[in-house]
DNA sequence: TTGCTATATGTCGATGAGCTACTTATGCTG
DNA sequence: CAGCATAAGTAGCTCATCGACATATAGCAA
């Protein structure tokens, strides 16, 4: 799962969101990081409902154009706590390693300059 | 960052590897889900080199091929470093709010479900 | 001795998520 | 009335990754 993804999908850990607040939603959460382009939000929508990450939650009609709100499924939260768990492991192995590399950071020096 | 580039520099933190090791090194780092297949491996290899966050470390011809060495460089494990600090955050931002969800799953589950 | 697996490096073409740029439309504010 | 925020979407491109293939040696098992 990519980082637009993930965010995507946090976004909605508040309750069911429409695209563009979705975006918002997601650039808030990374601090600024994520910002999606619109291509990116309606796109990965589509594939994760396909794949059942997210579901049609209203549909209503707003300046005769349709507004629809996306939420978490069962399986996209699973998805996306699934996710976070593997993050924080992988984040872990680095910076648990770097506190070794301060220990001996003269013989890695040594080693690795 | 993409897992398998993440994978990739994480496994040169102990010292510089050959292509080979590092493949095997990234299975055993992510518990076997990182398989990285050749094709990503060299291609990443040369990228990153061109990047700057790995550097050809040795180069010895074994059975009149050449086996290269690779190692990170700072900035490669600066990048490695601030890649985990992101992704440490972003996990944390799920299973901190996952324990909320807990706590407020009734309600929740009438809201979303 | 034949064939499989591990070791080892590499190329090529396809896939797929994401990005850039564009289109359309309303409401608000300076 | 120009420009920005809100809001939804499409089309084409890029780029990392993946799968398949090519090549070569060493060692082990049938």
């Amino acid at each position: 799962m990519r980082e637009p993804t993930y965010f995507l999908l946090a976004s909605l850990l508040d309750g069911p969101l429409h695209g563009y607040a979705i975006i918002q939603r997601a650039a808030e959460l990374s601090d600024g990081r994520v910002r999606m382009a619109t291509g990116t939000l309606y796109t990965a929508l589509d594939r994760l409902t396909a794949e059942g990450y997210v579901r049609l939650v209203s549909e209503e009609i707003v300046n005769g154009r349709a507004r629809r709100s996306y939420g978490l499924t069962e399986s996209g939260s699973a998805a996306l706590r699934a996710e976070a768990t593997r993050m924080a492991a992988a984040a872990e192995l680095v910076t648990r390693r770097e506190v070794r590399s301060r220990r001996g950071a003269a013989i890695r020096k040594e080693r690795l300059a």
